[in-house]
DNA sequence: TAACCTGATGTAATCGGTTACATGACACAG
DNA sequence: CTGTGTCATGTAACCGATTACATCAGGTTA
């Protein structure tokens, strides 16, 4: 008894709804027989791609804004199998680098025409393989960001056919697409600028074990220690752990007279602790930090700090993505770890110490 | 003479190519013949909708894993017309906020097994409404953040039948779906605030003109001035804004006791040209930003702010968007806007001054 | 004038799912 | 033994684009 043909609904639910018109969208059908054309042209005309006379390009054209039509993207990607979106999965990041990144990455995806997905949050590997499965298929390719070791192998695994782009900070063996900041030789940095302001007993407050950053940094905060014995104290790149971490060592016997924080947010963390317990900064003790957060400028005093063109990576980082799913089946044409250096950007928190270490009446003559 | 078959030619290149098997992905039907039964039962099996036999469910299972199979999302999307993503267009927006907002958003749509699509860096209307419309289409429902005036209403326009969530701050008077923060009273609280402990000369920073947030701000600021002249500086949200503006303040005859920044970047720009000049904050000056950025509590002093939860606002937005999505034709059902009311957090920036106004031994009796 | 090319346009197969409807197996009542 | 209802499963139409190939008009050349 049911008379419900597909087409007889349709006409009766845009008849008796006259405000809203909950017609179905326009298909290019609909726009192929009102400008009198076939499908074909209107898809040439559409995507730029052939030969179309200027009489034709039009009357599609007029249609199309007549219409108000869009093409379907699900239609569009089962015929083509490209999705022109890419996924980015991030951890559980907070703060400055996050944003910044996605302001990086968002400006080339647009500039390439291609979307953003991106799913953050992700705090084990667990999740992260989650997340990378449930983007699978949705995207042309995907940038994992993911400090934990073992991410960026699974990843690859896990994403099938799917390029991936590893930016975990590690030097990858396994040969990946990567791009990597030189966190050894930042850390490196860090404590030879510290030596050559006339600091000896340098500390360092690392990130969390296990994950690769923090690993990598403290390596070469201690490889760069001119004999000096390593003092280190772990925290988890928060700010609280930074204020935490140098609570301790204020209470060691003999303090440090400088600190290699990981992080910004942890040095940040650090100089508030010192300023509350009266310890002057630089004058008692120097503060360096890494990546160059906004904010490092913005914290009296300034924050000397390693910065890295987080934005810059960001939009690199898509690109290379863009080459590598273009590059498709021979993506083994890309497969290098592109090393990102971070540049010494020296301020405040590190000027010369008026007194060294245990020396109370030494001068800092060095600054003019 | 060319024998390129379309099975023949798969065939060869994966014969050759032994290493990395180009083989196209598995589809439902592969998974069905494997698990021999039918694609609608893969379907059903997959989408947990239908009876199914514990047997046929597992055989399909182990067929899915075999094979590596993950559903063509395209394909799905073309049957379905669901895209299980939503996308989420953004002013452009640096620092916290930005990233606060995306983590609370992120953290809805994935217990909603939704995707979540950005688009950043949009400066102008123009730029807000090509992203809309780019993303038509390719997303169940939109999230637009602008403080453009005419940007909630032009993109309702173009977006068509896809429901759009307007978070622009600006109440708006069409009776679309909206989150806004409740800016007038905020800066009527930020004001009141100050007036109670003995400020007598409150200044104001504002944002931008024709940023429908900073003229809001603006307006509850001079309507809460109790009978005192207004005294309003411009500036454009940014920390270097805030740091002119208060220079401005302090080459003024008489200098304000008092300043409620738009928001807390520019509090922070004040607050450190304010240290710079020797001008002590709290007690010569008292300031106030707006957003409770994690920042706020971290500079000294500690910045008094009006506390928005962000991540919480950009939560709520996408289960908005969500119902919005869900009632679907009948989106009338939910077209209020939903008022965001910020919190006063006092903190040390605006601790009760030894002397207020130009009357030097009045205290601030009123607090408590 | 026939043969042939060229460039614009149309026709229809195809992509990989979902789902209405058809089918078939089986149990149980009459 | 037949009729009927239930439940699992299969068949095939459909979603809306792209694109290989067919077609066709018109101009050129021999």
């Amino acid at each position: 008894m049911t008379l419900r043909g597909k087409h007889l609904d349709i006409a009766a639910s845009s008849a008796v709804n006259g405000r809203a018109p909950a017609a179905k969208a326009a298909t290019i059908r609909d726009v192929a027989e009102r400008a009198k054309v076939s499908v074909a042209s209107v898809s040439r005309v559409l995507n730029g791609s052939d030969a179309i006379t200027e009489t034709t390009r039009q009357r599609v054209l007029d249609a199309v804004a007549h219409l108000h039509y869009v093409p379907h993207v699900g239609a569009r990607s089962l015929s083509t199998s490209r999705t022109d979106t890419i996924g980015v999965i991030l951890p559980d990041l907070y703060g400055e680098f996050f944003s910044e990144l996605i302001r990086g990455m968002d400006l080339a995806a647009r500039a390439h025409g291609k979307h953003l997905i991106v799913s953050s949050s992700h705090g084990d590997t667990e999740e992260t393989m989650a997340a990378l499965r449930s983007m699978r298929g949705r995207v042309d390719g995907m940038i994992v960001l993911s400090p934990h070791v073992r991410a960026a192998n699974l990843a690859a695994d896990v994403a099938g056919r799917t390029p991936v782009l590893v930016m975990n900070g590690g030097l990858d063996e396994g040969g990946r697409p990567a791009i990597a900041v030189d966190n050894h030789g930042g850390a490196v940095a860090a404590v030879e600028h510290l030596i050559a302001t006339g600091r000896r007993r340098i500390a360092h407050i690392r990130g969390a074990a296990g994950n690769l950053e923090a690993d990598i940094r403290a390596e070469g905060y201690a490889s760069a220690l001119a004999g000096q014995d390593p003092i280190i104290v772990e925290g988890d790149f928060t700010q609280a752990a930074g204020h935490r971490a140098a609570t301790q060592l204020m209470a060691l016997d003999q303090r440090p007279d400088a600190v290699f924080a990981a992080n910004d947010m942890m040095a940040l963390g650090a100089l508030l602790a010192f300023q509350e317990a009266g310890v002057r900064c630089p004058e008692d003790v120097a503060v360096v930090g890494f990546d160059d957060v906004p904010l490092a400028a913005l914290v009296r005093p300034t924050l000397t700090t390693l910065r890295v063109n987080i934005a810059e990576m960001g939009r690199r980082g898509v690109e290379r993505l863009i080459g590598l799913v273009q590059a498709g089946a021979n993506a083994d044409l890309d497969s290098a770890c592109e090393i990102v250096r971070p540049v010494l950007v020296v301020r405040q928190s590190t000027a010369a110490a008026a007194t060294a270490g245990s020396n109370p009446d030494q001068t800092a003559a060095s600054l003019s």
